[in-house]
DNA sequence: ACCTGAACACCGTTCAAGT
DNA sequence: ACCTGAACACCGTTCAAGT
């Protein structure tokens, strides 16, 4: 009671919003975020909201940028490749404490201002690294999602290996190689239920892709040869 | 109206279903599938489907299924990188003929036994061809959604170069990084609106990892060096 | 002029009534 | 026993009525 005297007087603002819809989705799950659960969470009738944020879309946006503000500036670095690789890790972080963030990020169609200038920011550092503009542009695609700290996981091996389960000799004989992967896994770890380490597969991905980029970096390489016959 | 009665003279199966949707979803988009309109196409009521799927989460799975299955079987190449390479090469065709396909891919929660067979026949062209089961494990990981065909492309260089855009002056001093991208390949295909060449980032990236995977399986990389220190 | 309750046009899915 | 229409519990958003 006292909660929603106190929300009705703060005078709503699109920040406040914002910040409610972070907040609220960190709590429940960004399925369970609707225009209708944030305005009760605010104590605002629905149609409040709509002076602050034009649409369900807008919203998304928002909630995206307060992420990418938290990822913060690059620190200085001595070469660009471990200047990106620290922004990457930071940005990791900053997604890593809102669970809902990559898949409201790549769900997105159109970039907002502050993506924009995450990109663009990004985009400096391998230019100020020395990168060719051809480079860096094959560069930031071939990131790909990585530039804001996740990828696409579609792989991931059994959790659940326990061996008195009776499906897991069905599993076996339909799944050998995805088996030998997870029992692999379980050795080494001792536990049942473990899983893959998340983290070291993502810096495993990002390191052999910096590492490229800096051996085609310094091959002076350049994509005009690869594509010449399609001009 | 003959239509109609065609549909309802063949008899409902799983699989027309599943067909119908993906057709249907090609059509008319994914976000305009649903239950209903699904329902409407086959000249059935909403509550028919539920004999076939037991909700939409599955129909979604059986979609995907559909697409796995185009992707076909892969071909004998003499070494294992060039046949991982024209297995998602063709990966990819087949999802490019159905521009909904990675969306959902992505956002299904857990991979239907088709999936598991597909992932696991492409960890046994990796062991057939030599890697460990340990650097198998990473590649997959690093790989991603790319062992389907597709990557989360974040980034797009500007289509609309039009230099009589008021905006155009804006952007440059707003994102001076990313129009020196867009103008370098602005200038490349010397027409506007022009774009990425989205299956060029694609191969570029590809061929980058399976090159540094190949470096790692000369070396006798293993992980255990790495995380011996987590254990 | 501002705010907002009711309404609109949808969803996926349940369930009971009808055959 | 089978099928299905109506209903339920939601959506995002529009709009007109009330202040």
């Amino acid at each position: 009671m006292a909660d929603k005297t106190q929300a009705r007087r703060t005078p709503l603002s699109r920040d406040r919003v914002l910040r409610a819809a972070v907040a609220l989705a960190d709590d429940v799950g960004i399925d369970s975020l609707s225009m209708r659960t944030l305005a009760q969470e605010l104590g605002v009738v629905p149609m409040a909201l709509y002076k602050h944020v034009s649409n369900k879309e807008e919203l998304l946006g928002g909630m995206v940028d307060v992420i990418v503000g938290e990822i913060g500036s690059p620190e200085p670095a001595v070469d660009w490749k471990s200047a990106v690789r620290q922004r990457i890790l930071a940005a990791r972080r900053a997604l890593l404490r809102h669970s809902w963030a990559s898949r409201v990020i790549e769900s997105r169609a159109t970039p907002t201002p502050t993506v924009m200038a995450y990109m663009d920011s990004m985009i400096g550092m391998f230019l100020a690294g020395g990168l060719s503009v051809d480079l860096t542009h094959h560069v930031m695609h071939a990131l790909g999602s990585r530039i804001f700290g996740f990828s696409q996981e579609l792989f991931d091996a059994p959790r659940d290996l326990d061996p008195q389960r009776p499906a897991l000799g069905e599993m076996t004989t339909r799944y050998p190689h995805i088996m030998q992967i997870a029992s692999a896994n379980h050795d080494r770890h001792s536990v049942v239920g473990s899983g893959c380490d998340d983290q070291f597969e993502f810096e495993f991905a990002l390191d052999l892709l910096l590492d490229g980029f800096e051996r085609l970096w310094r091959l002076g390489w350049s994509s005009t040869g690869h594509r010449a016959d399609r001009l």
